[in-house]
DNA sequence: CTGTCTGTGTGCGCACAATCACACCTTACA
DNA sequence: TGTAAGGTGTGATTGTGCGCACACAGACAG
């Protein structure tokens, strides 16, 4: 329990709180440790708290009722999450897993929800927030609207050179696994999209990142017919 | 130009305004009509509204790069829409586009977007709007992840009958095209499965209504296997 | 250096939804 | 009342992603 206040700044979220509530709020939070395949947020979660990625890399996903996984986002370090359940007190629409080893700072949401409220600049970032990942989720479902899996996969690459500051690496690039359920598709079909792409160079490995020709990617992106 | 402030009383945000904001608000706002299939809300609209549905039916939709239409969410009388543009700038995530003949009130952004923030109900309302909205979207993401065309279908008709109040009903039944484009099919495919609840008894068409056995479509939701 | 675990590559057959084409039946409105 | 137009029903065909099976490579620990 508690942390020191500069870690909690360490997030451009908390750096819009004054001193003081900082210092109370620090007063509260936490860190944990999660390995690989942990589960950071469970959906059922009643004691909610707003959540940072420290260090690590997770992933939220859902599952159907025939018990397959459904990907939704990523999330990278110094983001938030889990800002629905402190916002309207309801259990989290998702579960929100460790692809890696992780560090999550934690505030409960009741010490936080108040001082959000209270401060215009808090809630004016909380809510582009909201929207940005309503505009986020609207993007992902016209993805999932393309009927071919090659493009489908393009659209999805396309993002996450979008999401990182170069536009030609994607850092700690996802497994096969994970992108398949971003998109729909299974394990095997995105290897073999890889091998496509890869063969026309649009796509190269380069230890744990993906190198992209974001041309290429476009083109194949727009017409698979070939 | 200019509304009876009475008509923006008709909608459940704008009575958490003082009589003074409503007064004001009222000076801005208009009603627009729309025909069926015409647009209500373009993505690059640039002059932003917030806009309320007053009489007709609505859905919001995307498109692919391919062309093919994506259904996001249906919008019925009274709620309102095209918020996520309001709050932070934008242009819109979504095209939305009349169903049937619809009365539309629109009040401008930058009127509204002061009051929103100055108001801390309306803030607060506004923001678990967003919040709902995310749940939607990541329900519907969920039904995507499954298999089964049929099981899709029983899921959604589920969600449709939970937004109205009777379980048994769903008033206004969308087009077995409108239904196709939210859970990524073909009209065909939506025919061919209403067959089957139909025969099965879990579905009967009432001239614009479909009565629904809850108890049946969950069955058939949970296990196609038949 | 051995074993285990996780991620990736690959072949093959089958189920099944997309696609195209057309017929039918309401509804709307000239 | 006639005449579109929009929505629905239906068959035949076909492409193709899923599922399963197994092989292989690298990482990591003991």
């Amino acid at each position: 329990m508690a942390v020191h206040p500069s870690l909690l700044q360490q997030f451009a979220l908390m750096r819009l709180f004054s001193a003081d509530s900082l210092a109370q709020l620090a007063a509260y939070s936490s860190t944990h440790a999660f390995a690989k395949r942990e589960v950071v947020l469970a959906k059922e979660n009643p004691s909610s708290s707003l959540m940072f990625l420290l260090e690590g890399r997770l992933q939220a996903i859902d599952f159907t009722l025939d018990g397959r996984e459904v990907g939704l986002h990523f999330i990278e370090e110094g983001q938030y999450f889990g800002e629905i359940s402190v916002l309207d007190g309801l259990p989290s629409p998702e579960v929100v897993i460790a692809t890696k080893k992780s560090q999550v700072v934690m505030v409960p949401a009741r010490d936080i929800r108040s001082h959000i409220f209270a401060s215009p600049q808090a809630i004016e970032a909380i809510t582009s927030g909201l929207t940005k990942r309503i505009r986020d989720q609207a993007n992902q479902r016209q993805i999932l609207g393309i009927i071919s899996p090659l493009q489908r996969i393009c659209a999805l690459l396309q993002n996450l050179t979008k999401e990182g500051k170069n536009p030609s690496l994607i850092a700690n690039a996802p497994t096969h696994q994970e992108i398949a359920i971003m998109v729909n598709l299974t394990r095997e079909t995105v290897t073999r999209a890889f091998q496509v792409l890869q063969s026309q160079g649009a796509l190269a490995r380069d230890g744990d990142d993906l190198k992209v020709d974001a041309s290429k990617l476009k083109q194949l992106a727009e017409k698979s017919a070939d």
